[in-house]
DNA sequence: CCTATTATGAACAGAGTGTCCATATATAGT
DNA sequence: ACTATATATGGACACTCTGTTCATAATAGG
């Protein structure tokens, strides 16, 4: 079960640094295998081979530590191009997004910190700090050049564009039992640019 | 702290729908009051003046206590008017449950019984079934209408668009920060009805 | 080399879970 | 009315996890 070795010397410090890093890979580990669920600080100490009274120490949550653990295993790649085609970005932006959550566990993960921050207020900030924020103020800035370049209209809000896109995805994930299509992530990018009507 | 009168007899066996009664009277109390987070088994039967022991019996799992003791609390009126106008019935429908999350303690028990379902299977299920799946049809049902009267092209997917507007008030209550509004409620609808492009 | 910093093991109280048991009693069947 | 069954109950148990305190050991930096 635990395929790891954990480094143990006895008593007395170990460097910081080496601490750290054995607790984060630990925790990312433990987050990608079984979820918030199964995500105790109790395991994580256990198999980084570390005391509990450490982890306290260095992370004022479980959620926070769970975070840290799962950024440092998902480094999000966030490219962003700018063809100039709003449509165009919007989709190769919304596929990358639909894929990481339907092709790997970070997808998971990712929901189930989004749960937890709804009851641990320290998680809930850095989730939007370290995650919300930069991911969808990239989508933002894109519609914002749309909008001056014409191709949008100039009273659309574009968060609340964001929130239909990024919003319906996380819907399917969450609240729907519907798979996550690219089809999906297709149709609803022209239900919004091009409207439903007739 | 504890407002109710127990209903002690002392050991033995107490009529089966009065105790039922009772746990779920407790249930839901407790979930408006403390959310699921302070939503305990221990709690509920303390609160109930029942056995632990009972609730095991009766509930296989804390969730589909949870959602019970819910259900009885907030009887979802669910009121649904076909004008025949698709714009006036999705904004009734959806300002109606936009209220209820923003104005009513219902809307965050909602949210994270949502997440606890994630990591519950019983209360994903039981979720869908007595709450997302009726709600959401209704939706349906009303847009299927409007594509038969020819208001909205037969190509659209409906179950997508219930995920584009409902969705993207759920992305608003449980990822971004933004407050809920009837104005966000009416723009997203006139997003998706009218399209964006200018 | 000396000292401050830091990790560690052990232990603790507290809460919650999930499961036993024997006992008491309401309800249903005869 | 009597009996059998179903069911609620109190008490207890082992277990996990949390969050903390304490003395001790070992590293890191001057």
């Amino acid at each position: 079960m635990d395929a790891v070795e954990p480094v143990r010397r006895g008593r007395g410090r170990r460097p910081a640094g080496e601490v750290r890093r054995e607790v984060l890979r630990a925790a990312g580990e433990l987050l990608l295998e079984q979820g918030v669920a199964g995500f105790t600080i109790e395991k994580v100490a256990t198999r980084a081979g570390a005391s509990r009274v450490t982890l306290y120490k260095w992370w004022p949550s479980k959620g926070a530590l769970a975070l840290d653990g799962f950024s440092t295993m998902v480094a999000a790649p966030l490219a962003f191009p700018d063809t100039g085609e709003i449509g165009t970005d919007l989709t190769g932006q919304l596929l990358d997004f639909v894929r990481l959550v339907r092709d790997t566990p970070a997808g998971r993960v990712m929901a189930e910190l989004i749960c937890h921050a709804q009851s641990d207020p320290d998680l809930a900030v850095a989730l939007r700090e370290r995650y919300t924020w930069p991911r969808t103020s990239m989508a933002v800035e894109v519609l914002d050049r749309a909008k001056e370049r014409g191709q949008i209209r100039s009273d659309v809000d574009s968060e609340d564009v964001v929130a239909q896109l990024w919003g319906a995805c996380y819907f399917q994930l969450l609240v729907f039992d519907r798979p996550l299509t690219d089809q999906f992530a297709r149709s609803i990018i022209v239900n919004l640019l091009g409207g439903i009507r007739a």
